[in-house]
DNA sequence: TTTTTCAACTTGTATTTACAAGTTATATTG
DNA sequence: CAATATAACTTGTAAATACAAGTTGAAAAA
């Protein structure tokens, strides 16, 4: 017997066919009735599957008319999930390490309650600078659980996504996060670094990442400059 | 006859429940079997009102077990969806009208596009300051278009949510928006009503809430006063 | 006593049927 | 020709029913 239920059967398929373009944005899909005929299903099951793909953002629907693709939104930001790399778009933003990857003991204080596996693993402290346009914009701080992550210190993170990197190197999937954000005065060394300009604020990001691997998380302290560009979430 | 569908009654009465504490975090919903009998309505509405509540991040199901109640753990937060409310928890938010609803025009100058419809319908036009244990934190200046809501300028809304009376008198859910945030300086205005010290900067974030109903956007300009508090978001 | 079995719950999946309500293109009417 | 009515679609809501599958505690067996 086919252990996966109808209703998700049909949801894969019609994910699949909106996701390599059978399916376009604004394109109306099978009426509903056409798809119980075509896969042989009632009404019922055909709205499960329908209903799925409007929860995971694929399609809306409108009575009457029918459903209707969904553009799925490529700007996904900093708010909502990954890094930074993603909240600019790849092509202009350059990544200066200030702190190559090192293996230090977790802070003493430290806005995060940490578990006592990552505790006694000790963690990767890196620091890094990032430039759009040229110009300074991110100062980010970041502390990883030093588990099983051979010859991460050794790594180029010059350019690259730290977050591509983990997934690509070490398997390690971004599931959620938290964060919290302020307004505050930069200190010196940070009107220096980000070049603001005398009584400018920053917006200052405390985050927490949880990933696919348990006791994992990535935390991260970021300074944004927020005089020409504006960090953008969408949800 | 009733307007309202018969799930949707059963999924605010469930949520009322939740958020007035009848209902505890881990504490189980009434057996779905139970709920149809109360209520009157058979297993598919209710389940479609659990639905909406899971959507909702009310409660989470386990099969064999029940329907568990989720609410302190997911404080939603400004960031992913709903409003200011949900950002602290409603307990500690007191809110004050600085401008009660009015019929206006849109401003030439305005942040986001608007469409034609909502363009034309002008708009209703908000300014509201909220406060955190009696200190002033939020300043929010909103508009909204005025299709179709009969009374609203005549609605009280202190100390209650704009959401929460959208969705119980007009059926208008928030869906998903987009967002910017920056550090800014504040000007003197700003600087009274959040009664903030001299240099601390504020928190500025412009919003768009999509809405079920189409040409139906929210528009909000928030400062926020991050001296004492942060903005929290979960994703 | 401890372990196993099982009955009585719970939610999950699915069918069938019916009518309400919104959309659209076509045919009808002025 | 232009406005209107209508028929044929679409999705939305809802009932009644059935069985599968996971959970739990009490009865039965070791």
């Amino acid at each position: 017997m086919n252990n996966i239920p109808q209703y998700r059967r049909l949801y894969e398929i019609l994910r699949k066919h909106i996701v390599t373009g059978v399916y376009k944005e604004g394109d109306l899909l099978p009426s509903e009735n056409e798809l119980c005929a075509v896969y042989e299903m009632t009404r019922p099951t055909v709205r499960h599957a329908l209903d799925s793909l409007v929860k995971d953002g694929f399609i809306f629907k409108k009575q009457g008319k029918g459903s209707i693709v969904r553009k799925p939104s490529k700007t996904i930001g900093i708010l909502s999930i990954a890094g930074t790399a993603s909240a600019i778009g790849v092509r202009h933003l350059k990544t200066q390490i200030l702190q190559k990857p090192i293996v230090k003991i977790w802070p003493e204080i430290f806005p995060f309650e940490i578990s006592e596996l990552e505790k006694e693993s000790g963690c990767i402290y890196m620091e890094r600078l990032r430039f759009v346009d040229d110009e300074p914009v991110f100062y980010d701080v970041n502390h990883i659980p030093n588990i099983n992550l051979p010859r991460i210190t050794q790594r180029s993170f010059e350019n690259r996504s730290l977050f591509d990197i983990l997934r690509e190197h070490y398997q390690i999937e971004i599931l959620g996060g938290e964060q919290q954000l302020k307004a505050v005065k930069p200190t010196v060394h940070l009107r220096k670094l980000l070049n603001l300009k005398p009584g400018h604020p920053v917006l200052y990001i405390e985050r927490k990442l949880t990933t696919n691997k348990e006791n994992f998380n990535i935390y991260s302290t970021i300074y944004f400059n927020s005089e020409k560009h504006a960090i953008f979430g969408k949800f």
